[in-house]
RNA sequence: GCGGUCGUAGCUCAGUGGUAGAGCGCCGCGUUGUGGUCGCGGAUGUCGCGGGUUCAAACCCCGUCGAUCGCCCCA
């Protein structure tokens, strides 16, 4: 033993698991990118830093992202000091698009599952490190608005294939909250947002004291909340639009993407798809659709997924108009907050299918080409580390949860026999045809 | 950055001023080639860290670090 231990401490909002824990993770990563790719995108994976001047390009994050230096680095040099760790995918995205341009083929569909870094306060269902699942379409000059129903049903497809509880999609459209606040006559659209956004936390109520505390009069309040008040399962959110009296060119553009994207949704189950004119997302890119999807059981942990339409995301990475849709499914959290609840099923211990038994030691040659047999057959097969007793050795395979457990020959000439942990019967088994 | 709560065995926690505990887990034994259950035995702690009060501190006080929940912001 060492004279002194270094306790070992979790790290906050840095979460880590236990291999049969991992193990239902990894199943969920493979599910994810099956349905990804089975809409035909292709992954990419870009460094986890970028430099901090491209991370700002876009949105107001500057205090949340981690940047990055060498612990060894003279006082003078600076070189590293202008790289950070990426806040999302969305933006090292916009990056690489604009910087294979020419090697790209338009539209560019891709998807990148990655982990992305905050330095915000971690609580319940936050993470400062966190596994995005980030998928996009980009276009030069302009994207049909069939992608804007696409995405939303490739990201509720994804959920679908968990094995998770009910999962609700909010969908709404920028051109919709930004034209009536300005039908309206709201000076500050981002503030008041921003207030809006906050409904479902602080209730009506608390919506329009924080904006007459603004300095919104009392009718205008009422007329901001009205429109965040609005939710439907169809494209009827338009008709109680229009009975607020309102109208501006732009609300009336959205009004008609967010019909047809409801529209070209009508094919998922009942009641997983919303018009929530509630829903209008932190990040400023965003000018066209939006969307949240949140757990209907759960939706005090907040979004599980978000997305939404940007018009040019790219455009101050290069001289060329590329409008795109992405949506980001945030596995951390709904892995998290799923696994406190108790959703989620641990696997076994270990991938091993077939523990191989070492009789003694004078067997190890012949035990283990009975292991590669095995494998060679496409098994997960584990030799067992000692000549330790056959109950030791079982009760190994017991813990682990291997569910067979060969035993070669103890004697020559005796059978091979295979052990069915679950059933507890044994019996003779050839490693070539079993 | 701000506020609340909590730090005791690997884990979950009990212990409120007088010898450091339980359950689970871990290791061993119950003989010869067979797990789970059961029985018996065993190991493991600077009671987060530093200071103060006291004859005496896991316990009271101050500080500090860490974790956690919430606010801001967000997946």
């Amino acid at each position: 033993m060492a004279d002194k231990i270094h306790k070992p401490r979790p790290i906050s909002g840095f979460p880590e698991w236990l291999p049969e824990i991992r193990a239902v993770e990894m199943q969920w990563l493979d599910k994810i990118r099956a349905v990804f790719e089975s809409y035909g995108y292709g992954s990419i994976e870009t460094p986890s830093v970028e430099e901090i001047d491209v991370l700002l390009a876009k949105g107001e994050t500057d205090k949340e992202i981690y940047t990055i230096n060498r612990l060894q680095a003279e006082e003078s040099d600076d070189s590293e000091a202008r790289l950070a760790l990426h806040f999302d995918l969305t933006v090292p995205f916009a990056r690489y698009t604009a910087q294979h341009f020419n090697n790209l083929t338009f539209p560019f569909k891709r998807y990148q599952v990655q982990k992305s870094w905050r330095g915000e306060r971690p609580q319940k269902g936050r993470f400062r490190e966190f596994t995005q699942c980030d998928i996009d379409v980009i276009n030069v000059d302009n994207l049909p608005l069939h992608f804007d129903a696409e995405l939303p049903a490739v990201m509720f497809e994804a959920y679908q294939a968990l094995d998770i509880p009910p999962v609700e999609l909010r969908l709404s459209n920028r051109k919709i909250v930004q034209g009536y606040l300005q039908g309206l006559g709201v000076e500050d659209i981002t503030t008041v947002t921003r207030t809006l956004d906050k409904l479902d936390k602080i209730r009506a109520d608390g919506v329009i004291n924080a904006l007459s505390e603004l300095g919104l009069d009392e009718t205008l309040a009422k007329k901001c909340l009205a429109i965040a008040e609005i939710k439907t399962d169809d494209d009827s959110f338009a008709d109680k639009l229009s009975s607020l009296g309102v109208s501006s060119p732009l609300m009336e553009e959205g009004i008609a993407e967010l019909k047809f994207v409801m529209q070209n949704l009508a094919h998922l189950p009942k009641g997983s798809i919303k018009a929530d004119l509630g829903i209008i997302r932190g990040f400023d890119y965003y000018t066209g659709t939006i969307l949240e999807a949140y757990l209907k059981d759960m939706p005090k942990i907040g979004a599980i997924g978000s997305g939404g339409r940007y018009d040019d995301l790219a455009g101050s990475f290069i001289n060329q108009k590329l409008p795109g849709i992405g949506v980001s499914l945030g596995l951390t959290r709904l892995f998290a907050v799923l696994l406190e609840a108790g959703h989620i099923t641990p696997a076994a211990k270990a991938p091993t299918q077939v523990l191989v038994i070492l009789p003694d030691e004078s067997r190890r040659a012949e035990a283990a080409a009975t292991a590669r047999t095995l494998r060679t057959r496409g098994y997960n097969v584990e030799l067992f580390h000692s000549d330790a007793k056959v109950k030791k050795q079982l009760s190994y395979a017991e813990k682990k949860g291997i569910p067979f457990v060969w035993f070669p020959p103890f004697k020559d000439g005796q059978a091979h026999e295979v052990k069915d942990m679950t059933q507890g019967e044994q019996l003779k088994a050839d490693p070539e045809n079993w």
